[in-house]
DNA sequence: ATTGCCAATGTAAGCGGTTACATGGGCATG
DNA sequence: CATGCCCATGTAACCGCTTACATTGGCAAT
């Protein structure tokens, strides 16, 4: 069997002994393989037989090491779990893949000088990163990130950096819009965090489309959330003693329409019969809790999915100037947890056909 | 500001321009930052210092190029979603990341082809593989993955190779009992697919539990399933026709037997009054399902992380001859779906406690 | 026939580390 | 004081690939 003296080593075949066996010099071989020159057809024939042949797979390190590009990036996300988490990761892996880019990837940091530290290990054996980092952080991580590296930002947005972001405020508009419709007047709304950016957006969508729509907005139908179900379930029971009462509650995240639907049901307080609520994000449970969430879906895939095309350019054509930008529309899903709070006009709830749908059992 | 004539371009520290500014050799700072070698405290301090003023960090490819070591590893995973996907992800991740691995993930794969692909391209790249694939394809992976690589399957056994599984067998047998102390007689199983190991070794563990509790088996009992919700609602339709009426249905997953539950909901049969329903997985909506599920926990979590652990030992000590082997325990969550069969020795259903755990909610 | 040019290919210098081997100084021994 | 040994360190050869530059041969123009 044909093997250079260089590769002692048994396992490994190097572009060496492809050379030899195609009878041409490494060069040539790197050529045929990169496409990157002009090589006579016979020629390229004969080297891709002999790779082939050899069952030849290019050593990667050497490779990044003289190119300088790896052909993978980082993603590095912070302490989110489930759902979220998976959808991203595929989004991304999938247009990666598709381009011939491997991901890193480090998750559940829940603290900024962990996130760091991977971010300084990853230097270096990435192309570029998509990063989701609280917005407070932002600053600090600009400080230790590699001046040169593209990065795209998800979920929080700086004015300097290529970032992705959800259209949380167009979604809370298309929720009011729709209670609105409904022939909902006084609709109460769930903060989340003050310091998240996509809850300021929903919020601003909130008051926004109440305006627009004619609705009365007031501190007193603005309750605080923190994201949380528990934060949702006393808004809810703060909320039933209002007067006077409000006919609909839209929570900024569907867990914490979770929880006002649980202190709605202990209050026994009927949804939507006497309330209707509506989350934002439609996680996978919302369509299992009763009634079933009306709730604003956001396709996270497709936010990964365009993470890595925002970060591919920026990698393959580092000179453009003004940062990338690129926005997820998001889609009302309407189940059964909202209808018209006049007994009269009432609408006939449909049975939602999504409650059923043929959704693989995650394998144990 | 000193830099070696060798490394020209701005941005790049490299060893030289250490062991320039330490005033020793590449060696000298290569032996410290690796600590293979024994170096004077001096020098150690000076080279230390030197690497910390100028920012140093090791150049990864040219490393693992000389090293042929690439302090990653590869998690290949099928086409599995959501919180299986992320939690197997963050234990290998948190595993891996204490040990100064990186993890390199490629996911949705649903061919065979396709996965191939990706291994070949993992390779030279990964120190070893954590690899979940359906167990058909075992053997076709084997033929085409380099011999030498340290790899551990997840989810499927193969004498050859080092594997982590999940105690379904016990998990099973756990439910059957809690079933049969609860007083059930007949015991309804929903299996799931053939080809599946998990599926198999739960049915095994009814069956067996089965016996030792003095439960009769029958062919009747135990209905077709492939881990969908509707191949859980059909199984449930054909056992209310059944005579006797079993008393308790014990699905292989939770995604069935959330279809069963809604098939009875359907037909108006009440769970756990005329009817017990029981899963396995503790999936996430298994807690917001009416009422919320009995099931079997298993924590994924803790699978990736023994997955790595494992690949670990296989990687710095490849001699250890016989497969390397782990299993995950599992637990019992009781919720509101399982109840005594007779009205007389109702057992009180006592609120889930964990119906309204403080999850985070998944930002945006 | 000589010259010039171009396309196709070869040669070899890196890329930035690791590490086998060489070197040299200090100290105990004969 | 010469000898030998060992510890700490330096020198330089790789690791396998990319690529700037050199080389070659063929053909058109002179």
């Amino acid at each position: 069997m044909p093997r250079s003296p260089r590769s002692a080593r048994p396992g490994t075949t190097t572009i060496h002994d492809v050379a030899l066996r195609a009878g041409v010099s490494v060069a040539t071989v790197s050529r045929v393989l990169n496409g990157k020159a002009v090589v006579r057809e016979e020629t390229e024939r004969q080297v891709l037989e002999a790779a082939k042949a050899l069952r030849y797979v290019p050593n990667v390190a050497a490779r990044s090491l003289s190119s300088r590009r790896s052909q993978t990036i980082g993603v590095v996300l912070p302490d989110v779990h489930g759902e979220f988490f998976s959808e991203v990761i595929r989004g991304v892996d999938l247009a990666a893949r598709a381009k011939g880019y491997h991901i890193l990837v480090s998750g559940s940091h829940s603290d900024l000088g962990e996130m760091l530290d991977v971010l300084e290990t990853m230097h270096g054996r990435v192309d570029g990163l998509v990063v989701m980092a609280p917005e407070v952080e932002i600053a600090a991580l600009h400080l230790s990130l590699p001046p040169g590296l593209p990065l795209v930002l998800l979920n929080s947005i700086d004015p300097e950096r290529d970032a992705i972001t959800i259209d949380n405020y167009g979604g809370a508009q298309a929720m009011v819009r729709h209670l609105a419709e409904l022939g909902h007047e006084r609709i109460a709304f769930i903060k989340g965090p003050r310091q998240n950016a996509d809850a300021r957006e929903r919020l601003r969508g909130y008051r926004d489309a109440m305006g627009e729509e004619g609705r009365p907005t007031s501190p007193a139908l603005e309750l605080e959330g923190d994201f949380t179900e528990d934060s949702g379930s006393a808004a809810a029971e703060h909320l039933l003693l209002a007067k006077p009462r409000p006919t609909a509650i839209f929570a900024a995240n569907d867990s914490m329409a979770v929880g006002a639907l649980a202190a709605l049901a202990a209050a026994g307080v009927s949804v939507p019969g006497e309330m209707s609520v509506a989350g934002f994000d439609d996680i996978p449970i919302a369509r299992y809790v009763t009634p079933p969430l009306t709730t604003i879906r956001v396709d996270i895939a497709d936010l990964g999915r365009r993470a890595f095309g925002l970060l591919f350019d920026a990698i393959e054509q580092p000179l453009a100037p003004a940062p990338r930008r690129d926005c997820i529309k998001t889609t009302l899903v309407a189940r059964g947890s909202c209808r018209s709070p006049h007994p009269s006009k009432k609408t006939r709830p449909r049975p939602d056909r999504e409650l059923r749908g043929r959704r693989k059992g995650e394998e144990s």
